[in-house]
DNA sequence: TTTGCACCAAATGTATACATAAAGTATCCA
DNA sequence: TGGATACTTTATGTATACATTTGGTGCAAA
């Protein structure tokens, strides 16, 4: 054992878990392309128990599907799919604005969010903003869309949102952006970053309404973004329109 | 193998997984009581490959909850957890509904549905309800939700709120209602049988957002009325009031 | 040439054997 | 008598062996 140097630590069943989510996500597999345990064995590393265990979850998680026959194959989705995702994300995050607000979230809670979103301004405001910026500025935001999660103080909450965001934020990995494609990413990321700063404020003055649909609009907006870039696909190639607009 | 008679058709894991749930859902594991795999290979007659399956498949369904040092316990609810999880399905089932509403079923898609609340309205007609009747009830309730998701035509939302029904209605099997509490049980299942009526109106007329406020009204006074069921608890225990509550 | 049947190969589902870590117990020392 | 340590036992995590089913290929017959 202990072929491959690294991840000694985690057990095999997350170690493959992580090595075959990351397969899938880098585009390493063709949505619909099957995935066989011969396979997964040679690229984890590992035998095929963890092997199994770990695409059962990925299949749990969304990315796999089962196929009938038997095994599994990574899930394909729709034009369609993905705007529902974002929408419905957006829905469940309003939900987890709307519990932190009127639960009453002290103004200590709140400073990891201002931080996060004070990082992303000293990100966005450069212009042009660099390619290395933009990539900050993807895991910055899932972080505050995490942190936003947690505000809620809703495991049952918590644990759908992040089922919610498998999808949303599966594609970001890997993605390249066009650097044609960066000044209208910035301006769409200056109109989020503002839509962030009305939720914390809103949670901040428990208005719970306010915060519940700010949410949802932006949600909703950035799926109108998303249908737009990919009728004209001009410079916007689906993944990095997923990692551009579904992050927002 | 075969001993067990029945079931010879479904593979071992979806056997075990059945067995199992079964087991949680009754009660026959207490919330927090862990759950060994010795124990689940002898209650499903299955070997330790399968149950290991079924046991991951239940953990991320949300019921089971791994243990750091190894092994699964069954999953503990708080009150409030409870509650969440009901007002988490609402939000859910009222973007379902806006959805039906918003892309234009069919009167024959919404047969089914109507169908579902004549054969409900049936039951609840009697005075005063029988035991069987009400039984019958929390069937064709899950049935009317179940419908209610497919009709918005949304794989992913439809998994997500298969996913959030999963704590609501875990609960229902194996319940015994109180003779005492079923005339004011009968009363909660009118007022849900109206506002099920007026969501089926609401998206036949194509109204979308009054579909979805109606379901998320609907998802909140449930959980209001569990609230006080629990407060007072003079007849209402924890699991019969679910098994009337967040089904209505 | 095409269709159908049979056989073969490969991959999945299942069972079990093995190793490691955790928990409980007993014994010994303070 | 109480506590600590070592040992034993048990249960989980992993690896592998076995069986069954699926899919493909080849041959034969129409």
């Amino acid at each position: 054992m202990a072929e491959r140097e690294a991840e000694r630590s985690v057990s095999q069943t997350v170690h493959a878990q992580l090595a075959l989510r990351e397969l899938i996500v880098s585009g390493g597999l063709r949505p619909g392309e099957r995935i066989s345990e011969l396979q997964a064995v040679e690229v984890t590393g590992v035998s095929r128990t963890p092997v199994r265990m770990a695409l059962v979850r990925l299949e749990e998680e969304g990315l796999l599907e089962a196929i009938p026959s038997g095994g599994f194959m990574v899930k394909a989705f729709s034009e369609r799919d993905i705007l529902d995702s974002i929408e419905l994300r957006g829905t469940l995050e309003g939900l987890a604005a709307r519990f932190a607000a009127e639960r009453g979230v002290s103004s200590r809670d709140l400073e990891p969010l201002k931080q996060c979103l004070d990082e992303i301004d000293g990100l966005v405001r450069q212009e042009p903003i660099s390619m290395e910026a933009f990539s900050s500025y993807v895991a910055l935001n899932a972080r505050f869309h995490v942190l936003l999660a947690e505000l809620s103080r809703s495991p049952p909450l918590i644990r759908q949102i992040d089922r919610a965001s498998a999808l949303p934020f599966a594609s970001p990995s890997g993605f390249v952006m066009a650097q044609s494609a960066l000044p209208e990413a910035r301006q769409i990321l200056l109109i989020a970053q503002d839509h962030h700063r009305v939720v914390v404020d809103a949670i901040e003055n428990r208005e719970g309404a306010r915060a519940e649909a700010i949410m949802r609009e932006h949600a909703r907006l950035a799926a109108r973004n998303l249908r737009l870039a990919l009728r004209n696909r001009t410079h916007l190639d689906l993944l990095p329109a997923l990692a551009l607009i579904s992050t927002g």
